[in-house]
DNA sequence: AGGGCCGATCAATCATAGAG
DNA sequence: CCTCTATGATTGATCGGCCC
């Protein structure tokens, strides 16, 4: 679809929202690296392979991701699991320092 | 490739919420694309993504048609005939550059050919 | 010293897939 | 079938690095 200039794109460009699998990996690598979720280009495309997903699309969805994550400003998703939906995602505990300070926006 | 953000601040929180790292705090500048005389002061950040029209999509692809570069006197016609400042002009070539790069590489390898993973 | 470009990312929004 | 939310994609604009 060209932008906001009605759908009319009957074709294969649909979006189609990323199975468990993908979104889990994708997840556990974001948690794992919470400290600094900037995958390297390797990394992105290491993780588009697993995925399979393309480049693009990995990016996309790490960008929206921190920005929605950074929205509700924190690091934890909720298992939004359905009731009786596998409950693995073991959040791999790491209490060191996080950063918390008060704000410094010298501008 | 990235930002290498770091912040050290001996604060003493009481109780978080949730951990807040720096890439959280990472704020950008807002737009100084300001349009004086529409609705602000001049000088003042719109704060707001402008929207181009339609009329102002359809000259800029037509322009980047013709070249992908601009010039000075180029660019300056543009902004002045689409009624935009210099700088939205070119970073919205800036911006084209980038997208057609990014639809050649994905129309040439979508298509994953195997997963030669073990 | 300054301006433009690239690559990555942000931020706001659109549009749709999906849950109920 | 329709309403509302979660999420992928788009894009004007920013940030840091590099070149000239």
């Amino acid at each position: 679809y060209d932008r906001y200039g009605t759908v009319d794109f009957g074709s294969s460009a649909r979006r189609k929202n990323a199975t468990r699998e993908t979104t889990s990996t994708l997840k556990t690598w974001l948690y794992e690296h919470r400290k600094n979720p900037y995958p390297t280009k390797g990394e992105k495309i290491m993780l588009a392979i697993i995925t399979k997903m393309t480049l693009t699309q990995v990016s996309t969805w790490f960008a929206n991701a921190r920005r929605r994550l950074k929205k509700e400003n924190k690091m934890t998703w909720s298992p939004k699991n359905k009731a009786g939906e596998e409950r693995k995602e073991e959040i791999p505990r790491e209490e060191d320092e996080y950063s918390a300070e008060g704000e410094g926006r010298g501008r | 490739a990235g930002h290498r953000e770091n912040a050290r601040s001996p604060s003493t929180e009481t109780s978080p919420p949730a951990q807040t790292f720096d890439w959280m705090k990472v704020k950008r500048n807002p737009p100084k694309t300001g349009k004086a005389g529409e609705y602000g002061f001049v000088g003042q950040p719109n704060t707001v993504r402008t929207n181009f029209t339609t009329k102002q999509l359809t000259e800029l692809e037509k322009e980047f048609h013709f070249n992908k570069y601009l010039t000075r006197a180029r660019r300056v016609e543009i902004a002045a005939s689409l009624q935009l400042n210099e700088t939205q002009v070119k970073i919205w070539f800036q911006n084209r550059r980038m997208k057609q790069k990014k639809r050649e590489k994905e129309g040439l390898l979508p298509i994953s050919p195997a997963t030669p993973t073990g």
